[in-house]
Parts: structure tokens; sequence; C-alpha cells
RNA sequence: CGGGGUGUAGCGCAGUUGGUAGCGCACGUGGUUUGGGACCAUGGGGCCGGGAGUUCGAGUCUCUUCACCCCGACCA
């Protein structure tokens, strides 16, 4: 009955994904629409997500000795046009500014799609040596991309990230650290946000524009779709070539750089919203949630409830965990729906019952299920509990990415498992023709590579396979 | 970019042949309540997305523009 009620705020997930997503994040006060198109504001809820997951890698970054720092948003137009291919791929959808200070500008500026260009341009102003390399900064940032269809999150027109941006005297080095980075991705998803991720190189077709490789993690959506969810690009000496970027190495001769990139975005949370939501809304795994545990005092107009609120959240607290106290004049049914929408993992409820018992109620969002644990326990349960959670939910997402994978070596099949919802594993040539076809075709496009293997026959041409690779539709 | 839909109070919506805007929830105040979205009383809140036009008069008609939603295309 209640239930049945709650139901009608946002849509069903199961009829209606697309509007279920959007419903969630803005009325779990995760985001808003900014006054201009495709553009979002990122409410403290949304924005405490950001900060959580962000925090965990950059720590990680400064762990392997990446720097942070900052570069303009302003590129000069023809920094953009030095390497062909990056120009190409980036031109439909850069912002131009053409006006400032009162008149037209002379050079229009770009506002950063990406900021490999204008930091390629600075880089080979400090580099003259191998004792200048390697060079390793990273800047949490904005970056503009004028997207034709946005979605909170997914995709925006302006989007918050990270990029990373190095270069090293040899290749070998620069392959060591497209790995290294992607693998403290691989970490972020699966550890601290409980998504699984397929993750490995993309199609020569699929690849960075400008990159000699690119390397990714993809997620896969309960609807059955791929998500980008962090990439990491080996560019080898193209973009120290566009942008003269040489050093004198030990033996005197003049080299050019080998430099790499990589990167993460606000569409991680996208990711996270629907990896884990249900009929009730957003499933936060507790590494990343910014309420871990709520207590909801029952009968506020008691002291001792009160009072025994207060030093429970006191405990938790002291513990390091994120927990808040809601005494506000809502009804505990009120609030009950409210924090479950929000998805926080744990709820504490505290009545006069509790207390002559000596207990306090709690339910877990993950499964909902309700129990009761002693005063005494609590500093001891609940940090086992959220562990709990976060392994549980990991789990139940690894499940859900498994089923969501089949192989198959016949490409009709292929077609109709995609349009099945779910992610195909085969064989395919790895000519960037052989994969246009069959995109225009069917729309479906290579994610990953899964491993490389000749000895059999490419899923749509027939020819000889180069590798194995995931297929699917994507957002 | 194509096709479909929507902009009226914070949210969800109504508004007839054109006559100067209303309902539910939410919000303020007082009280009663409190273990799954409480109740009574009382109050506040609007440039009807923006601009232009037709008209004595526009939420309503015309044009234009901005934004949002859904489906498709595009999307390193």
């Amino acid at each position: 009955m209640a239930k049945q009620e709650f139901v009608k705020e946002v849509a069903d997930i199961n009829t209606d994904f697309a509007g279920w997503y959007t419903d969630v994040v803005i009325k779990t006060d995760m985001v808003d629409y900014g006054p201009v198109k495709g553009t979002m504001v990122i409410k403290p809820y949304g924005y405490a997500i950001w900060e959580l997951l962000k925090s965990y890698v950059d720590k990680r970054f400064k762990q392997v000795g990446v720097q942070n720092a900052y570069f303009p948003m302003f590129i000069p137009e023809s920094y953009l046009k030095r390497e062909a291919e990056h120009v190409e791929g980036f031109a439909p959808e850069v912002a131009v500014v053409t006006y400032a200070g009162g008149q037209e500008l002379n050079e229009k500026l770009v506002i950063r799609p990406t900021s490999e260009t204008i930091i390629c341009e600075m880089y080979a102003k400090w580099i003259k040596s191998y004792r200048d390399l390697p060079v390793r900064m990273n800047q949490w940032c904005n970056a503009v991309r004028w997207e034709k269809t946005t979605r909170p999150f997914l995709r925006t027109s302006e989007f918050l990230w990270q990029e990373g941006h190095t270069v090293y005297a040899s290749q070998e080095e620069a392959d060591q650290d497209v790995e290294r980075m992607l693998n403290i991705y691989i970490d972020l998803a699966e550890k601290i946000l409980a998504i699984p991720v397929l993750s490995g190189r993309k199609s020569d077709r699929e690849k960075f524009a400008g990159a000699v490789a690119t390397y990714g993690i993809e997620a896969i959506m309960p609807d059955g779709k791929c998500l980008q969810a962090g990439t990491s690009h080996n560019l080898g000496q193209n973009f120290a070539k566009a942008s003269n970027i040489r050093f004198l190495n030990k033996d005197g001769i003049l080299e050019y750089g080998y430099s790499t990139s990589w990167g993460i975005s606000t569409r991680l949370i996208g990711a996270l919203v629907m990896v884990h939501g249900d009929e009730r809304g957003l499933k936060l795994p507790p590494n990343v949630a910014p309420i871990q545990v709520v207590i909801i005092p029952v009968a506020t107009h008691k002291e001792e409830v009160i009072i025994k609120s207060k030093e429970v959240e006191e405990k938790l607290s002291n513990l390091g965990i994120r927990v808040k106290l809601d005494d506000s004049k809502n009804t505990p049914g009120w609030k009950f729906n409210e924090y479950e929408m929000k998805g926080v993992p744990i709820r504490i409820e505290i009545g006069p019952r509790d207390i002559e018992n000596g207990v306090v109620t709690i339910v877990r969002r993950d499964s909902l299920e309700k129990s009761q644990i002693e005063f005494d326990n609590i500093e001891k349960t609940i940090p086992e509990l959220l562990n709990d959670i976060q392994n549980n939910m990991y789990k139940l997402a690894k499940q859900n990415l498994d089923n969501a994978i089949v192989e198959c070596d016949d490409f009709d099949t292929l077609v109709k498992e995609v349009e099945n919802k779910k992610v195909v594993l085969a064989y395919h040539c790895g000519d960037s023709k052989c994969e246009e076809e069959i995109k225009n075709k069917t729309t479906i496009k290579t994610r990953v590579i899964h491993s490389y293997d000749e000895n059999h026959k490419c899923v749509y041409c027939g020819k000889q396979s180069k590798y194995r690779i995931y297929f699917g539709k994507q957002y």
C-alpha cells in the first residue's frame, strides 16, 4: 500500500529505465538542470559522491608519483589543428569563443574538450633533456563537448573530470604508465564503486583521436548497453611530434617524447546509479555513500530517544563512519522512504521499544533485511555490516555482468543477442572497414579486446580473426 | 540532426467560444501525532519558459526562440 504510492514517485525501472534514471538523479537531489542546454548543477548529494571517488583516485595518482596542476580552459584554435586525427575527431563538438573584451578575437579560442594540445604545447617548452623526464601531471577540471543529446552525468555539454598527461623517454615506460593508470581505474570501479568492468584495448576504429592505442574500462548497464567508464591512451610520439616535444637522450641524440593521457569523469556517477539502483531508487555502495548510516529516531518528542540517538551517532562518527542523525519533524515512515530512495546503505531505527530492550533496529538497503543488535555491539557490527554490503553489492553486480555476456560465432545470432540486451564476445578480423560496416548496419560497436587469437574466423566477414572482442550498444 | 511529446506556484496538474489564474501535494504558523510517506486549523506564494505580433483585451490565437523528456541517427 505505502509501497504502491512510493512507486508513483519514480518511473518504473522495468518498463521505463530511461525515465527511472532521470527521476532518480533529480529526486534524490544529486543534480538539477542548468539553464543552458545540456548543463547540470551538481548538488551537494551528487557532488559528495564525486568528492569521495575523486579522493580515492587522487590519492592513488599521488602514490605513483603523479602531480596535480592546472592548465587554461581556453585553447588557441590553431593548437587543436596540429594533430590531424585529433581535430577531425573533436571538431564537431567543440565550443568556440569568438568574441571577448568587446571585440571579435583575432584567433578563436576553443574551450577545452580535452587538453592534450595545450598541455603538450607547454611540455614542449619545459622538456629539453632526458633529465627532465618523465613529466607526469594531472588536472581536475571541467571540459566542454557540445553533444547533441544529453542526460545528467551520462552525457553533458560541460562535465567534470580528471585528465592525466605524461611524457616519457621511452615507449616501454609509456606502455607501463598506460597499464598502471588503467589498473587504478579498475580498482576504483570494482573496489570503490562496486562496479565490475570489462577492461582492455579498444579496436583501432574506437581508439582516441590521435592515439596509437586506447585502453578502457567498460561497465554494462541493466538495459544491456555499455558505458565507457574510463580510458587510458597510449599516444606514442604522435602528440610529441605535433607539439614538438623533443629531448636530448643519454647519447646526445634529439628524440621525440612518448606520451600518454588518461581520464575519468562525472559520468561514473551515472554508471553507479544505473548499475545498483532498484525500484526504490538509489542503492549506494558504502565506500562512496555520502551518508553511510542514517539514524532515525522514532517518537522524537521523547527525550531518551534523542539522547540515545545522539549517543549512537557519536559512537559511529568516532569510528570515521559518515553518519547522519535525522531528528527532523517528518514522520519515521517518510524518512524510511526518503533514505531508501537516496540509497543510504544502513538505517538505524531507535525508538522506545528498542531502548527498553537495549537494542537498535537495523535495516540494510541492499537486501532490506531487518535485524536488531545490542547497543554494546554497535561499534563492532556496523563496520562489518558496511563491509558486507560493499562486498555483496559487488557480487550481485558481477553476477549481472557475467549473465549479460554471451559468446557466439554467428553474426545473425550476435545481432539477436545484442537486441536481447546482451554483450557478445566474438572473434573479429580487426579491420576498421569491417567494423564500420557492422556499425552502419546495426549500430553495434566493439567495446574492448578480450584476447588475441588468430585461429578463428571473423564473425562478420569470415576472414582470419585477429582477436576476440566484446560487441554491444553503448551510452 | 530526424520523428513524437512537454513548458502555468517548489513538484504534479486543470484552465471551455480570448475577459486578467485554480486544484492536490510541498512550504510558514499554532496544536494534536510519531515503529513504513499523519491529522486539524490557518497563512504565504505566479512576468502562465523568453521575445515579437493580432486584439479594446492573450495562459488561450499567430510567428519566433530557448529548454526539457522519449525514440532513432551521431557521439575519441
